[in-house]
DNA sequence: ATGCCATATTTGGTATACCAAAACTTGACA
DNA sequence: TGTCAAGTTTTGGTATACCAAATATGGCAT
């Protein structure tokens, strides 16, 4: 609604900026895949789409590009990050030293409720393991990650790993659909649970990292099965993403 | 510059947006401490002292919010970030998780050349112990965690360093002036060199942490030594900015 | 037929005008 | 004299107008 409202009733609270609200529906949509790493984000189509002028619009595709999820060069349209492989196993790195240090931190910091609550989720995806909605178990999954992060208290901590989070999602989704990746990574979880149950630094900091590690080992298999398909349905067209 | 220049010679290059480049100036005002925690930045005032209109400056504020260097609330004119003991305190943590990662990955990624340059660094460090002045001492200092992040070539990891290293940058200036801290410095960073030519990842990771944890305990006294100053200064009136 | 250059159009960058919500001031009333 | 309320001013939020660079397109010369 770019119209003006002379003064309609009490404007409601709008608790954040219309920046920051474009900024949390792009994001979504680019976690959710409706926008795909390489499409475009035009400002003027965009900005009418979302009934709203360029001005927060901007604002917002600025916040995502220091956040990592859009490219924006100096005269080129805003495009969905398109991350590759090199890049994606940077992220993981950085990423599983993040929970490493969640997890050393949560030993000390997490209250039973809160490890209680960890273990919960870890039950609940136990028995979804044969669902076949991949979609389900998996954001379970990551919120059992941000679960333990968010139990530090420690809000740097919170927002940097929830931006690498965000960077993480596509490629960490594709690759976590394989019934074997499952499997493993639910041995690493049950690691983890009972190193906060006992309050293990170092056994949880370790199952945190190893975690993490087997998850390059699988987005190394996506990105491998993405390229055949690719290759596929193309025939030698496209660039490779594996390079970067 | 608000005026137009209708076809003057060619425009240069300009190769980043102007908010960029009052991004970088308040950035470096704020580093160097010309803006200090607590000051404001109105929007207007600003705009005009910098000779450029509000919309590029509001996209510097944006991106600085978004580093954690300014704060922005609703309706509220920007602040500098003025970090409590227990924010700093978090963000060391996480620092220090970065640079034990970086200093693992060094020991993989860097070339003979990086390394050789690190000692470089650690070497003019030594014969500067009894420079009077901390600035100089301190940049080098900096340069020396930067190069061995650089050395790692993981893009995600030097940005989100720079951006803690930013953030942290004047806790670490007041607390790096005592000589004491200086030389257990000094001695951690022995440790970090040999480990790197060594290339022996557990040496490098636990000398960084280690070096970091030292850190925390520094700010810690430089916290409570600024308290106190402010108290004979003005007298129990300022808020107390140890607690977050 | 093809390659190149001029022009038109699209897109992002910047400036500015306008609006609404806070903050500050001031004056009247208790 | 203290306090509260209304008015003023300041400040940030949003929309829009305008500009320049980049790209696409079509015609012209070879």
């Amino acid at each position: 609604m770019p119209v003006r409202k002379p003064s309609s009733k009490l404007t409601a609270i709008a608790r954040q900026s219309l920046g920051e609200q474009v900024a949390d529906i792009l994001r979504e949509q680019i976690l959710l895949g409706d926008l795909k790493p390489g499409d475009t984000i035009p400002e003027r189509e965009t900005s009418a789409a979302l009934a709203v002028s360029r001005t927060p619009l901007r604002e917002a595709l600025l916040m995502l590009e220091v956040e990592g999820l859009i490219e924006m060069a100096p005269a080129r349209t805003p495009m969905v990050a398109k991350p590759s492989l090199l890049e994606v196993t940077h992220l993981l790195l950085v990423q599983s030293a993040l929970e490493a240090l969640a997890g050393e931190c949560s030993c000390e910091e997490a209250t039973e409720e809160e490890i209680e609550e960890i273990e919960a989720m870890h039950q609940t995806m136990l028995e979804m393991m044969d669902n076949p909605d991949p979609v389900e178990f998996f954001k379970i999954d990551m919120g059992f990650h941000e679960a333990i992060v968010a139990s530090t208290k420690n809000l740097p901590l919170i927002k940097t790993h929830k931006q690498f989070h965000a960077r993480l999602w596509r490629a960490r989704f594709l690759s976590a659909r394989r019934r074997s990746a499952r499997e493993m990574a639910m041995i690493d979880h049950g690691r983890i649970v009972e190193g906060l149950r006992r309050r293990d630094k170092e056994l949880v900091s370790s199952a945190m990292r190893q975690h993490l590690r087997l998850a390059i080992d699988n987005v190394r298999v996506a990105f491998a099965r993405e390229e055949t398909e690719n290759n596929l349905l193309s025939g030698e067209s496209g660039h490779s993403s594996t390079v970067g």
